[in-house]
DNA sequence: GTGCCTCGAGTTCC
DNA sequence: CTCGAGGCAC
């Protein structure tokens, strides 16, 4: 068997995407959640919009394929469109049945959350603890532990539990409640009690019942969480970027400590941006140790006037990032000093500027400064852009170190370059290990074109505009090519590039060291053309289609969102590359455009008619 | 010109 | 996760 990946376990693909959740914090921001779900649908303020509301299980998210009735796969979330087969693993626990009643649909896929309960959590950690093995700091630790282990038999020894929550398709289903229901009726748990209703009142009641039986639960909850329960309504409703726009966490307030900072420090970012992080006194808040916090930027610094030697309350927010509330006063030491922010970068010197109206400082060391340039590397690297597995932060720190890593393209290099000592003999390497990076190394030679764009690190082009970008040229060397044609105006006219981001794009391509780290990596890879995700059988993918007017049954911000599910692009103003102009009730001089360059012009009804949603 | 929304870039810990 | 800022709609 010599094919297993370092990790150890297969890549699946959703079929689905997991997504994750945006957050409310307070009731002021779950109002404002509701407004926006009523804006969107086009809803009167009288009009009510039922949540449904569900306790929040602190545990990892889990998909489960069944096919006649029988589980056939498992997988973790990963990074919502591609998780780990941890099926044996998953067959090991109790909760999760093998097969469905016959009341069930014959394929299915369920989600929900795999957990440990907090009795079985700490009998675990004591069992491990005689044995002498590492104990976990939480039960959310030892539960994703326990999944990723890779002999299913020590999996079978933890005392799992999943809890099921969704479904990956709804059809059949007119509402949340219904589906809660129903998985429920497959013989799966789900948490008790839930709450479903109008108004504010109802959930502020759940929410503060919920919150009391915390600390009565056998399970870690970290908040609740609402969805619109009309399904007709989260189709419609779709997704902004990572999360679903009918659904929200209420997560309970973080847990705060008090510890001292012994120090602030500066790291250097990708793009040169200076940022503080305090150096804290270990100290345990929400079930894990933490001895690091960021402090954001200097203004951060300043308006809470943290200073080194400081006790300062911590919090992590939204459970996960440490952050400091603020500094305990009264307990300043004599003799403190407010922190001065380095105006020199801490990595090559060179001098750190501020601009004019802007939070951050940078580094104006540019191609010079080595800081910067490990960071790109490790954004090279990174899980959304090249994603070489065994090819971490840390081993390209190394790698930088040693000298033998300093462009994307030595990566690609490395297998034929003869390295002293060579790397097998490194400490922490051995044959296998080097073979296995080798063997990662190659298989990301073939990339998507989206992926590459991203990876390039160029400001201001994060996961999205790639895309976008990619989508528009849809090949690498047409993207080139436009790029060092300048073809600015052309750039202007995609959506969500404006004159700054267009800038950046343009000036990265236009200097000449990026132009010749391109050639040398471009001789590596096979860069594939963009794929339009999903609906390429709809009657308008790939079309350019224009809303101009009021309409009627949809608003706007919905009939762009679901024209661009379909693989439409939607455009702002009429040109001859119009495909379709939609007209609502008086239209005005994009209509006139559109009869002038002879584009079609559709009613709303004509448009829906066409996406087939009439 | 202003306000909203979304994105990018920074961050921690396991 | 948080923050700042770019893009776009009004």
């Amino acid at each position: 068997m010599g094919a297993a990946p370092s990790s150890g376990f297969k890549k699946v693909r959703h079929a689905v995407p997991m997504l994750s959740l945006s957050n409310v914090f307070d009731w002021d921001e779950y109002q404002e959640f509701r407004q926006k779900i009523k804006n969107f649908l086009g809803l009167s303020d009288e009009d009510g919009i039922e949540l449904l509301a569900e306790q929040k299980i602190d545990g990892l998210s889990c998909s489960l394929r069944y096919e006649g009735r029988k589980l056939v796969q498992a997988a973790t979330r990963g990074d919502g469109e591609e998780g780990e087969d941890i099926t044996e693993n998953v067959r090991t626990i109790k909760d999760v049945p093998d097969e469905l009643p016959a009341h069930a649909p014959e394929f299915v896929t369920v989600r929900g959350e795999i957990y440990m309960g907090r009795k079985d959590f700490s009998e675990l950690n004591k069992r491990l603890e005689t044995e002498g093995k590492k104990i976990f700091a939480n039960p959310r630790n030892a539960a994703a532990g326990s999944v990723r282990q890779l002999d299913s038999k020590i999996t079978a020894s933890r005392p799992l539990r999943f809890f099921g929550y969704a479904l990956a398709d709804n059809s059949n289903f007119q509402t949340q409640k219904d589906v809660r229901d129903a998985i429920h009726s497959w013989g799966f748990k789900v948490p008790e009690p839930s709450y479903a209703g109008f108004g504010i009142d109802g959930a502020m009641t759940y929410y503060k019942e919920i919150e009391g039986l915390r600390s009565t639960l056998d399970y870690d909850i970290d908040g609740i969480v609402y969805k619109v329960n009309r399904l007709d309504y989260q189709s419609r409703l779709g997704f902004i970027a990572r999360a679903p726009r009918w659904a929200a966490a209420h997560k309970f307030p973080a847990e705060q400590a008090v510890t001292r900072l012994n120090a602030i420090e500066i790291q250097v970012g990708r793009t040169g941006a200076l940022t503080p992080v305090a150096r804290l006194e270990p100290i345990t808040v929400g079930g894990v140790v933490v001895s690091n916090a960021t402090l954001h930027n200097e203004d951060e610094i300043a308006r809470k006037d943290i200073r080194v030697g400081d006790m300062v309350i911590i919090q992590r927010a939204g459970d996960v990032i440490p952050q400091v509330v603020e500094v305990v006063a009264d307990k300043r030491l004599a003799g403190s000093e407010a922190y001065v922010y380095p105006d020199h970068c801490p990595a090559c010197g060179s001098l750190a500027i501020r601009e004019e109206g802007e939070a951050i400082r940078r580094c104006t060391g540019g191609l010079i400064c080595p800081a910067q340039a490990v960071e790109r590397l490790k954004h090279f690297v990174s899980r959304l852009a090249f994603d070489i597995e065994g090819l971490g932060a840390k081993i390209i720190e190394e790698f930088w170190e040693k000298g033998i890593v300093k462009t994307p393209a030595d990566i690609f290099r490395l297998k034929d370059m003869t390295i002293n000592p060579p790397l097998k003999e490194w400490e922490g390497w051995g044959e296998k290990s080097v073979a296995n990076l080798f063997a990662s190394i190659d298989q990301r030679r073939v990339i998507a074109l989206n992926r590459f764009i991203y990876a390039l690190g160029i400001r201001q082009i994060g996961e999205a505009t790639a895309k976008r970008l990619a989508g528009h040229y849809g090949s690498w060397p047409v993207l080139r090519a436009a790029m060092q044609a300048e073809e600015r105006d052309e750039l202007l006219n995609i959506e969500d590039v404006g004159p700054s981001v267009a800038d950046d794009l343009l000036g990265f391509f236009a200097e000449d060291h990026n132009r010749a780290v391109l050639d040398d990596l471009e001789v590596f890879l096979t860069i594939q053309d963009y794929e339009r995700p999903q609906n390429i059988d709809s009657a308008v993918a790939g079309k350019t289609v224009v809303f101009t007017g009021t309409l009627a049954k949809l608003t706007r911000t919905e009939a762009k969102a679901q024209a661009e599910r379909l693989g439409a692009k939607v455009a702002g103003s009429v040109s001859a590359k119009t495909d379709y102009v939609v007209a609502g009730e008086d239209a005005g001089s994009k209509l006139k455009k559109a009869q002038e360059l002879n584009v079609t012009v559709l009613s709303e009804d004509g448009w829906l008619q066409l996406i087939g949603q009439n």
